[in-house]
DNA sequence: CTGAAAGCGCTTACAG
DNA sequence: CTGAAAGCGCTTACAG
């Protein structure tokens, strides 16, 4: 079935159709007789438009192209799925590709969403590279956003471009105010080695708070972690009364060596992100609900507002990380 | 850039260019003087065929649509990440959707799909809905094989189609043979009430390999769940050295009850499905790892080849699920 | 070995 | 109020 059939059907010219079917009767002011039988032989006969013929014309696809660093996790599965919720209904639909954390394949994956002529895309960004040499050698930007409407979101990408993060720092600053209150004297945070701008902002906020709260600096332990936990770090640990971890599977990490050597089911914990189960640990444990959905709900509602909106400056958003 | 400026800057005609391009040139026994100029130029120019233009023509998209009946947990990002890992590399890419557990979505998203005219689907479809009411007022088989090559993955439909599916049964054999093996006497087996034929297998399985065994009906209980667990069923359990449960979240509501009347620490438990942090735990709990990716894989590789072979007869693959 | 021409299914000035 | 015609960018018999 296509256009033509229904024009021969309905006796008139295939524009006729076309217009009709693309809501634009009125404005062209085709009588509703016309209009009424072409939309009836239109559903009789099931009739869809192409999809290809009608992007190759219009020049848009109606899709939004999504590019994730990392494979889908629960917190990248949060944010596809806020994606989606705020895409159903729209016109649009997603195209989602994971990047398995290479650089090459970001780039080929982005080259692949212009190849398919997105309207948008939404890029989960990968970290950084660690070592400077590497990132000489082989880190490189995703598209810069003059090519096609464009919103980072998570982390920060060294483009110009729409972003949508998380409220790090404010979330550490939080967990620092929860363990004060809750009465706690010596603290500690437990992060990956600092390249990742997210795991940073949420150690300074904690830091700072602590700083800020007239917490000596002797009673804040900062480790950043970089392979397994070693032992001169759980003996620094030891100390504290209250763990911070910047995510949680790192905190679990560290859990599970500092059990061995003391009792922790006293500690003050808290950590990004949710672990099922965690009810039966029987510790102190409060995590950091990840607002996952929240930031593809936003991203994905940032990504249409730009697409209307071309020429409109950079917007930065973010999204809050508290506990409970 | 399109293929005609490409054509008038070799100062050759449109159709050699797109079949020197489409690698069809010694086919047509094109010069190779011709085809390398061709190619140096597209090159040059940073020349890429319109996407949409050539699968109007073709009539392929290269595209896969992949319908998920719920949100992308770890399990379904599994199954996205193998089918992604497969597609990559190839000509294909995917296309998610999810359905938020309703038939309605689901059917929308299928339609969606088809109007994108993607070359193949893969689909984790909706649990068959729990009251035959239900069932015959909603529910919707998707769409049956003839639409579009089509494979079926982790959970049975109602439709004749390729399929890729656990080794549910086995599975729970394993874990029976496991709790017997340790020396346990009496058994539990915690699962949702009946109406998804994976729990069921599970549950079938271990219950039949207990019974082969010689283990007496009254050592052995299972509780169907259907909210949250009753003061009953928790009683019941009490009995029980080994608990098998058929997945990992309805286990771990359990305990958390179980523990409060009880001392879990000796008792054996097995479900599907990891849980991150379970070595805080402190509990003989052995889960059996979900092979998600594997299953992706797989569902990947059928279509693929269901793509090439469109007449051969509907394939059953099963993906073993053991503990370990 | 290569090209002119028709076609994929739709849209959209332009003309009436 | 409606249609003939050109065009989107590519492919592919057909003819030479």
């Amino acid at each position: 079935m296509n256009i033509k059939e229904i024009s021969e059907l309905c006796g008139v010219s295939t524009c006729t159709v076309s217009r009709v079917l693309s809501g634009r009767g009125k404005e062209y002011r085709i009588s509703d007789k016309t209009a009424e039988r072409i939309f009836r032989i239109a559903a009789d006969t099931g009739y869809r438009p192409n999809y290809l013929a009608h992007s190759l014309n219009t020049g848009k696809t109606n899709s939004i192209g999504v590019v994730l660093a990392n494979r889908l996790d629960s917190y990248l599965g949060g944010i596809v799925e806020g994606i989606e919720s705020h895409l159903r209904g729209t016109e649009y639909q997603m195209v989602v590709a994971t990047c398995d954390n290479s650089p090459d394949i970001e780039k080929e994956e982005v080259e692949q969403m212009l190849y398919r002529h997105v309207d948008g895309m939404i890029i989960y960004p990968l970290a950084p590279p660690r070592e400077p040499a590497e990132a000489a050698m082989k880190y490189e930007a995703p598209p810069t956003s003059d090519e096609v409407p464009l919103v980072i979101v998570g982390r920060k990408a060294s483009v110009e471009a729409d972003e949508v993060m998380l409220g790090d720092y404010p979330a550490g600053q939080s967990v620092a105010q929860n363990f004060m209150a809750a009465g706690c004297r010596t603290f500690a945070v437990v992060t990956r080695a600092r390249h990742c701008s997210s795991d940073y902002g949420r150690e300074r906020g904690f830091v700072d708070a602590l700083r800020e709260a007239g917490v000596e600096q002797e009673r804040i332990t900062i480790i950043a972690n970089r392979e397994t936990p070693s032992e001169e770090e759980i003996n620094r640990l030891k100390t504290a009364e209250a763990i911070f971890g910047v995510n949680s599977f790192l905190l679990l990490e560290y859990l599970e060596w500092l059990r061995r050597t003391k009792d922790i089911s006293r500690l003050r914990l808290s950590s990004v992100g949710e672990v099922e189960g965690s009810e039966l640990f029987d510790l102190l444990f409060e995590p950091l609900i990840m607002p996952s959905r929240q930031l593809g709900v936003e991203a994905a509602r940032m990504l249409l507002w730009r697409i209307e909106n071309p020429g409109a400056p950079c917007r930065h958003t973010e999204i809050s990380l508290l506990v409970q």
